[in-house]
DNA sequence: CGCAAAACATTGCGGCAGCATTACGGGAAT
DNA sequence: ATTCCCGTAATGCTGCCGCAATGTTTTGCG
């Protein structure tokens, strides 16, 4: 899962950032609502959270451009008004959810999840491949209703191409579902993890394997 | 848009398609689940309407059959039977949407809009080629849901033809869409990709054909 | 109708890009 | 203090793909 953090106060984003991350999710951050839009030009992100107060305007005006621009990617405000009057504002002009500072970021990873599990959304809850059954939100993993516990960023791969099982997945999709642009990657990391995540699947009998297209990307197959 | 409606009744099928076509869709109509998958494999239809009850059989058991099949177009079940628990059955099967009779066209319509506004159906696209499903977009060839490993260079010429399957494609198109400006090209390795892809399409039986317009450029075919 | 040239088709070969695997070490987490 | 994740890099290997040689079809022209 890949969130867009739009928010100015630097250390209660890096905070989340850090956070989130230990949940299996990568967010990319930035303070500036030029930047945001430009950035959901350039990714799929799976939810926005947005903060109302920006150096270079009210968030809230975020909403509608994207929107215009046919974006449906939920979004989240997270703020510190957070009178009844304001949050029927913000879910008036086209918030999915609103959330007042301070908050618990199990409290948010909930509403998160409450709001991409919605009809709309047609992200699926349960992936059943192999004898695996995935649940690419909660990003848990299980054989035989026994937990798979798997390293964060194998864990990612094995989801991202457990969304798409049978499908090709490109390489560059692999790598913006487990890396944000922070951390750059100049080597065969994501090689590496493929390879370690093949040798677990293999000693869990998981019941799949992972093909390479040469050139293309990488495929997870049901034997 | 282009819908494929399956249903017995006859008068409620052809009151719908005129309906549907004074809003500017086009209906194809069947009563056999037999012919309804041949349909879809011959057009891409938008979204399927799908009746329970028809003469050869119970019209659920035709959305794992499509889904196996590698189409995730959406489908809307319209029956007589709307108890909840039958609602559930129908959603769990893989159904879009399920909507009780009798029902406005209204409502229908409004449910078919809602159902193709759904993010991984607006990005989403396919091509139907002979037997082929291709997604443009994840560089993804699939016969029967079945993955069509092909290298890289002959999966771009495939590709690129796809995209204007039954017309003639200039040979400098094709050279763009595969090298980009750095590869020089100065031999007929266009040609070559044409022959090795015409062989691999042939030995998986992919129901089409790769016309060479003398001087002019490449055509793809249905068989 | 006949011949030649041009355009296209096919196929073997070799270089090398891309992939798989694994050992190593720094560093974070418990 | 120990464990394990994970980025890096070295090594070996597979098979893609550019090239060129050869065969086949089509077009142009007298």
């Amino acid at each position: 899962m890949r969130l867009l953090l739009i928010e100015d106060e630097r250390e209660l984003a890096t905070a989340l950032s850090v956070a989130l991350s230990k949940l299996g999710i990568v967010t990319d951050h930035t303070m500036h609502l030029a930047d945001a839009f430009e950035l959901t030009r350039q990714n799929a992100y799976d939810a926005i959270l947005l903060d109302r107060r920006l150096p270079d305007g009210e968030g809230l005006t975020f909403i509608p451009t994207l929107r215009r621009a046919g974006n449906d990617t939920p979004i989240i405000v997270l703020t510190a008004r957070n009178e009844p009057l304001e949050r029927v504002e913000g879910l008036d002009i086209g918030a999915d959810d609103y959330l007042g500072k301070p908050f618990l970021v199990e409290e948010l990873m909930a509403r998160v999840r409450a709001v991409l599990r919605r009809p709309s959304n047609l992200t699926e809850q349960r992936i059943v491949a192999g004898r695996m059954v995935i649940d690419p939100l909660h990003l848990n993993v299980a054989i035989d209703a026994a937990p798979l516990d798997l390293p964060r960023r194998e864990l990612l791969v094995l989801v991202a191409l457990a969304k798409r099982k049978g499908k090709t997945v490109l390489r560059s999709t692999l790598e913006t579902a487990v890396y944000n642009y922070e951390d750059e990657i100049q080597s065969n990391a994501l090689d590496a993890h493929i390879s370690r995540l093949r040798k677990r699947l293999l000693d869990a009998a998981a019941g799949v394997a992972i093909h390479n297209i040469r050139g293309v990307g990488y495929l997870l197959k049901e034997e």
